[in-house]
DNA sequence: TTGAAAGTTGAACCATTATTCAACTTAGAA
DNA sequence: TTCTAAGTTGAATAATGGTTCAACTTTCAA
């Protein structure tokens, strides 16, 4: 498959000019987020992309090639979003294990407060598989790399792979789904301790 | 070979007649999941379908009312599939740790065998979310059950919730999405020995 | 054997919506 | 102020693909 330059990356002379044409593109790109997010990708159309943008039609091919680059380049936006906010809610923490309670708290809020992310992300698996990819991979791997400071410090034990990681994940985004999406019945430090305790002592009856 | 396909949705005046019929939407129903779990919903065609079946366009609405429909009775179908497998493979076990152990190992051994199954529950999110809730809803409380009796059995320690159920259930499908289905680098059994560990004990260093 | 019900067929229909475009307006440098 | 590039506009275009339908063929009970 060949591949062209122009294609699928940003190209340069889409890029706003003058400072109307960024606020329109902002406009379009907060739009579209909430369109996604309400609607999904298949369902979402560009007019209503540009009716809450309170922009024309065209003014969208103004700033964008086509659908499915808009909806590339909120995927990493948001996952840029996510990283960022996970990164900033770590900064005070006991031990390894303490910080990765922190961790999923932070996106257990994060999920809570930006659920059109949450869903966008999602469907990427299925619009952007190269972006949805991308996203768990490298979240992935700064857990992993989190899993191996933490043993070095002597919080956690040896013999911890990427595997453990993505099992991490995978717990913290399904919990981020049941408890942060779909209810609020408990709160997320609850949802955290929980999580935190099957990392701490499993869930086996010690002999 | 040859599928069976229970009816789980009654649909009024479309169920076939005779040999021929069920025959027919047989074919149907089997080519739709290759098709769905090839190409995805959206990038799926009825034209797509019925080509690989080898019937004619207009069959399809011998026996389905829509595209819709269709994928909702598929994703119904492959996740008590999913489950009949999971079942299966939990006959012989020593304690319910070996237990939860072979529940994943099962459920990593079926998505690699059928990936478009895997693609088509995870899709339903998006083309049918109350069908993607209930599969993961019914799972969990599956799980939770199982956490119930590992710990009336002293397998298991107490104060296991529902949360606990859902982290086990993210564990074990990231895992099977990783590992399962975007590649095969590691043996479904040294997975879920991971897994199981954590499960065991947790990560943390033992004082 | 027979005829009515069941099943098959694929061209035509039609609704949707991403994308284009040429006329028009605004911004901002000179 | 002037002029050109940048930005805006929305009707028109075009392609896709789900759904319908009326003619046709097969099944099977009587």
């Amino acid at each position: 498959m060949a591949t062209e330059y122009t294609e699928h990356t940003e190209s340069k002379d889409k890029q706003p000019r003058t400072a109307r044409g960024l606020k329109t593109k902002r406009k379009l790109l907060d739009a579209a987020a909430l369109e996604f997010g309400e609607k999904g990708f298949h369902e979402a159309s560009i007019t209503g992309i540009t009716q809450r943008a309170g922009t024309a039609l065209g003014s969208f091919y103004t700033y964008f090639d086509s659908k499915d680059e808009l909806f590339s380049a909120l995927v990493k936006d948001m996952s840029m979003r996510v990283k960022s906010h996970a990164a900033g809610a770590m900064t005070e923490w006991q031990d390894a294990l303490e910080r990765e309670k922190m961790a999923l708290e932070a996106f257990m809020n994060f999920a809570r407060e930006h659920k059109e992310i949450y869903r966008i992300i999602d469907e990427s698996e299925f619009v952007d598989p190269q972006s949805y990819r991308s996203h768990y991979e490298e979240t992935a791997t700064r857990i992993y790399e989190r899993l191996q400071e933490g043993t070095a410090a002597g919080d956690f034990r040896g013999g911890l792979e990427e595997a453990h990681a993505w099992a991490i994940m995978g717990m913290n985004v399904f919990l981020g789904m049941r408890y942060g999406i779909w209810s609020e019945e408990k709160s997320a430090v609850q949802i955290a301790d929980i999580a935190n305790g099957i990392l701490a002592e499993g869930i086996a009856k010690k002999g």
